[in-house]
DNA sequence: GCCAAGATAGGCCGGAGGCCCTATTGCTGT
DNA sequence: ACAGCAATAGGGCCTCCGGCCTATCTTGGC
């Protein structure tokens, strides 16, 4: 369901860091992290991720010589803190699919992502922008993406402690019926029973403030 | 009641990452960051944190120049690349009260950050180690550091959707009436009134899987 | 101009959940 | 030896929640 990603950076706080961050975006699912090159080659072994995040500066070996070796594995994004164009050559040259700078927001990394995953290339500097532009939204499950714009914010106050039907209705300013009414949608598009599950759901597709 | 610290650093990947991962620990609480030294004087002038975290490498003003120009202010954990002694050294004289690499794990992060909220320094490389020992374990708030294993227990099911009584029950080899008490006693210590609300708790404090 | 979908609101009903008590067993620390 | 606490279990009560249906009004798409 979700896009299953592979993290290799030599450095832990931004290995374990970005790991977090991309996690709790909904369709993306950190499967595994690497602190070096090696480590990389290794963990592929075992699991086969949609797309890798690869660091270029990496200890033992670097992400440009993993890549190398890994002829046929899994499309790659380069990611790199000095970003120059020698270097979108190299890690063009050795079978990346995508580029970015570590300065790159979020947002943009999690469209990469999607876009690479769906088999686009982010090679050339120029085009890059119009195809994260394309992978803006997030890939939901299928009943998230049905929710309505009001069920939405139902669910966000529900995820912020807001769980009495009283309650609830005072802060939307409707009455307590249409409350449960919205609720009852919520539970049959999210198949889920009660509010505490939809607390959980909330909170994992990030429907939150 | 949580500690309230500000993150710097030049790469949005780190900064982001880095600030969604110290968020979700129940006891810290990133309250802004900035891109480079200059937005980081900016940002001390509007808020007063408990710990600034600053990196070196930045553009405009390197964290090192930021502390020089900040006396007084928050104390600060220098954190860096690549970690030599020449730059603990600097870091030191600029005014900084702790020095880790970006290569430290999360949860010794973590620690330096509560050791330094406390008033300890972290700049000796050999006394380090001990100092982190002594502050591993995350200071939860009154209610959530009262919860008894099998509360925790009962709560992460929770947290992972398991909400109605009799699956609870099974889950546990429990009987239902003795989920609902151990429920009661969670709601009297985390100050809530029912399972939608002990979700966002358990979720919040970090009580999963 | 019409139909679908969203937002609003109400009724009814059964069962689940929350609240207040009591009680037993076993472990731990003094 | 005893006090305290965690874990277990039960009874009774009453509210609130969730399930099922109907209904109106508005908006947007075809």
């Amino acid at each position: 369901m979700a896009i299953r990603i592979v993290i290799a950076d030599d450095h832990t706080m931004l290995r374990e860091g970005l790991s977090q961050a991309l996690d709790s975006i909904p369709d993306i699912e950190v499967v595994a992290t690497a602190a070096d090159g090696r480590e990389l080659i290794a963990v592929l072994g075992e699991i086969t991720p949609d797309v890798i995040l690869v660091d270029i500066e990496m200890p033992r070996l670097s992400g440009i010589g993993a890549l190398r070796k890994l002829e046929g594995a899994p499309p790659a994004i380069i990611v790199t803190m000095h970003s120059e164009d020698e270097q979108r050559r190299k890690a063009a040259a050795a079978g990346a699919r995508g580029f970015l700078s570590k300065s790159a927001p979020l947002p943009d990394l999690a469209a990469a992502i999607r876009a690479v995953a769906a088999g686009e290339e982010l090679l050339d500097a120029e085009a890059t922008n119009d195809v994260l532009n394309r992978h803006r939204q997030p890939i939901l499950d299928e009943g998230a993406a049905a929710l309505t714009s009001r069920e939405r914010e139902l669910l966000a106050l529900l995820a912020s402690g807001v769980s009495s039907t009283e309650d609830l209705a005072d802060r939307l300013f409707i009455s307590q019926k249409t409350v449960k009414n919205h609720l009852a949608s919520i539970y049959e598009k999210l198949a889920i029973t009660d509010r505490a599950q939809a607390v959980v759901e909330a909170i994992r597709l990030g429907i939150h403030r």
